[in-house]
DNA sequence: AATGAATGAGACTTCATTCAT
DNA sequence: AATGAATGAAGTCTCATTCAT
């Protein structure tokens, strides 16, 4: 029942948003009574919370898998977090549009979990960057924060307009934008 | 009046959200009674799309002013892109963060045109990216839909996390990711 | 229709307890919705807390008058401190016995408040207790302030079974009180 | 089981009050769940009955007991029962605020049968007084009724601001109240 | 003797909107 | 140009109770 009332939300969440859902909406879906929400939940923040720590969470493991595979190097990695974050749109898009805009509607405790855990994403990305520097696979002379934002914004914003069951598969995409990435799109003549 | 209602409503839409602004927040802090609201809007759902397509609007307007000048290139044109965006995110973060997040409470009617002045956004910066192409000043083997997308992302995402008043400057950020679209990140060995 | 809203609050809270009566029960008695009432009141918590307030209120204005004049000596001030309890039945009875009863659904600021006021009532009453033991007209071997919890005692619960319009009068009950507190009960032989 | 609700109930009724306990928290508070509740009363109603009849059946005993001695006069019968009701705030006054405050929430059945066991000891009381009339140890001047509402104000009040484990004990505050109700607190010149 | 899932009625509260003045 | 009173629909949440196991 509790994985009915998480993935009928999620869906409602996505389409209509947090506060325009209502408990009544959920429970209708599924097909029971409102006592029944309350039941597996204190509240619909609680709820709310859920579907966020999930998605990071397991974000935060398949990004793990990725960076402590002693057998890639930087640029692979880099291909594999880019060709990952992709991938999870298909079965994350969802969770993901929910993770971004509704966020602020946990409250403190709950946020700032969310928050350290979404930070932690960035900083073993912006790692990676650095150790590619470091191992001279990467240039080094713009500063690995700044561009972690950027590589992050290219993947993240495609959870916004990607769709993929359109002409572009997600492998031709993640292609792309590792492309894109490594190296830009300037005309180099030769 | 009516200027001191979007101001007001612009800081209150972005740090807590359009639901979760009350019209009698908004009057308070402004020091009027509800009545005074519904003199200038006829509805909560008319003042965000004043705000929406105010923003929209401007970018277009200054997109336009940075493309139709005969005597820049496609390079130095992106490059100003760029830098418009990153230092619009001083005044204008509020309104972006509003016009993006809040966007889907707009009625169809609305939403639609908000829609199309956003795409008009995007195809007149694809276009950029396609002249520049044919003028073999960016390379030309990977999608300008996809580019555009993605130099979107990496701008828009700056938006939620940037602050021009931190170490790094406009200036500087724009310089940096101008830097990574054009060049990317890989370490070439010359 | 504040007024309304009290007066109507006061009979249902008294007949029905405060948990018991719903807002919906107010409104409906008056009249009107329950928007209306939440025009007047923020909560159902602010309603009761007026309610308290002004009879507490009340209660130590009419002290203060009877304590301050010059012209009545101690055990005619007890006197009228009784009969003013006694009298106030007719008209404060549901007051006081929501007071009594539902003050502790206050939130802790205002039950902060309301016991102030509560507990400066009883200590004027026992001034006066100790005044008199000074001046001779009471006994003084026994501790005022036990004294005045027995004597708040008697008059506080005649509020839950007095019927001023039975058999017996304010008057009268005000006067046979008094001399049960003044004399006691025991045959005295002489 | 049975008793360990009981007793858990009586301090959490006490605490929050009838209505604002919930059997959820009943329940939590033991360790075991709502059914167990259910199998042992059919009602929260039940189990507050059961807290009020106990209370009065036990307070009518000893007061029967008291009352029957043939070996005591009045004067003393009625020290033993101010005594008697002093005492048992220590060990009843959660029951006796229960009493008082949460009667009413019982069904008409329930409640008819709690005031006729309540009156009866009222009309006990007032039996003794009105023997002690007879036999001149009290005065007969004052209407006994009247007498016995006073005198039960004095004591059932203390079940509102009584410590026993404070600076006066029982058996002082019972003597001070016996002598208050039996000799007044007017100063006589002898 | 006890559990756990589910119910459903009803509680308080919020809020965009209307309208007479 | 602005007010203040009032509406009513909808929202979140609580909780005593039931029942199959």
């Amino acid at each position: 029942m509790k994985e009915k009332i998480i993935k009928t939300s999620i869906e409602l969440f996505d389409e209509k948003g947090f506060k325009e859902t209502s408990i009544q909406e959920i429970v209708e879906t599924i097909g029971v009574t409102k006592g029944t929400f309350y039941y597996y939940y204190n509240s619909k923040e609680e709820l709310l919370k859920d579907i966020c720590i999930s998605y990071i969470e397991e974000l935060l493991k398949q990004q793990k898998q990725i960076l402590e595979n002693p057998n890639t190097d930087c640029i692979t990695k880099l291909h594999e977090i880019v060709y990952m974050l992709i991938t999870n749109i298909k079965s994350q898009r969802r969770s993901a549009r929910i993770f971004f805009r509704e966020m602020r509607h946990l409250n403190d405790q709950h946020l700032k979990e969310i928050k350290a855990k979404r930070n932690q994403f960035r900083k073993n990305y912006q790692k990676l960057i650095e150790i590619g520097m470091e191992k001279q696979q990467f240039k080094n002379h713009l500063p690995p924060d700044m561009l972690t934002f950027a590589i992050l914004g290219i993947t993240n914003w495609s959870y916004y307009w990607f769709h993929p069951e359109g002409e572009v598969s997600e492998e031709q995409l993640a292609k792309i934008y590792v492309d894109f990435i490594l190296n830009g799109i300037q005309f180099v003549d030769q």
